[in-house]
DNA sequence: AAAAAACTTAACGATGTCGTCATGGGCACC
DNA sequence: GGTGCCCATGACGACATCGTTAAGTTTTTT
């Protein structure tokens, strides 16, 4: 999962990314709040973990931002002693804290917790028509069959399955594959389209021409 | 682990209820508030899930009276929008608290976090398929046949069994065997599967290649 | 102190996965 | 209808991951 991680002080921030990546996220570390938005709204991020003790900015101020236009998982870090930061952090739309000092393993807990129950509902798998995906067992069913996908195959379809109907361009769902790193020069991502379209339905997937691949949601 | 659960909702209690026990707790469930503190003095109760808005009778005053004689975990369940209740409910001893509408995953892992706190001890009996663990004696058994596991086996089978069906990532398991040091070089982790699988059943395990493990709750 | 058990590390083969390429097809635009 | 361009497809070699065995080291038991 892509964690976007706010925390000013270097050695806890360096412990705790260390934590997470080795968790399997893909971490965004920044040191200070004035970028956060413009992380979040690149979707750039797909939880928030957000120190409110950071100095020069309002840490409240950043999560009400975030809140009042984006559907994200937001995570606050609090110190111990400041119950109305907390009871205000929750208010402001905060969907949980946690208090310093903290075990890395907690956080990473509610960091699942959380993500799990985005969009209201436990549920932690996807539906599309008769795609099915679990995601905690990490399994793909095409008409309650079960169908293996590799590594990169499943990241991508999952990706797909996030926003079904929605266009995810190459170059997006390329970065997701090979990460940050410099673009490859081959059709990588066709290759694995076409294996996810013969091992599911080949009309599953739809191209669009110069622009990248969308799920079909109005399949059967 | 023993929980006493206090919620008037039917419907509500009724799905946190099967929800607990699913994780292995022994729930007793009380649709009212009179006999809570009865319950707790008997030691029938190893952590308590209060919902504050009883009708009929104070919620916090039977946290504050919980709280004056016995040392065990209360995790209180609110509506979001009281924020009063929530102010007072930490400062009468509430170890956490949890808002209307919740998931109940959350309130698992919160619960979780709160005994773990206590030094409280895990839920003493696991059960998936033909797999037994008895947290407690510290004793497996596979088909209803004692076998004796060392201490690395037992830590990962006792973390796969406890979500049985989900992925646990390798990073996620190499950290539970050898903390938080350094990434270790060697496969020992696939030779404890290994020695696991020999010990018990070739296909308990399930291998997710370039992801981790999981535990087959489908197994006959 | 000796023996047993548990653990780590190394080696290697089997298999799965991935990136790359070559080729051919189809869409778009003129 | 022609001409590029983008994409689909199948094949293949390089590489990574995993299972298994075995040897060596540490810890615990006797």
């Amino acid at each position: 999962m892509k964690v976007l991680f706010v925390e000013d002080d270097l050695l806890l921030g360096d412990g705790v990314e260390t934590a997470l990546r080795r968790e399997g996220h893909q971490v965004t570390w920044l040191t200070e709040g004035e970028s956060v938005l413009e992380h979040v709204e690149q979707g750039q991020a797909e939880a928030v973990i957000l120190d409110l003790g950071l100095p020069g900015i309002d840490g409240m101020e950043v999560l009400r931002r975030i809140r009042a236009a984006h559907d994200i998982p937001v995570l606050i870090l609090t110190a111990r002693d400041s119950l109305e930061d907390r009871i205000q952090g929750l208010d402001a739309g905060a969907d949980d804290y946690v208090l310093k000092p903290f075990d890395v393993d907690e956080l990473q807990a509610r960091l699942r917790a959380i993500s799990r129950r985005q969009g209201g509902r436990t549920q932690p798998s996807i539906r599309v028509g008769p795609l099915h995906i679990d995601h905690a067992r990490h399994e793909v069913s095409w008409k309650d069959r079960l169908v293996k996908l590799s590594r990169r195959e499943y990241t991508l379809l999952h990706e797909l399955a996030q926003h079904p109907g929605q266009v995810f361009t190459r170059p997006h769902l390329e970065k997701l594959l090979y990460g940050c790193s410099d673009e490859i020069e081959s059709n990588a991502l066709e290759v694995h389209i076409h294996h996810l379209r013969k091992k599911l339905d080949s009309n599953l997937i739809v191209t669009l021409r110069g622009i990248g691949y969308r799920l079909d949601d109005t399949i059967e």
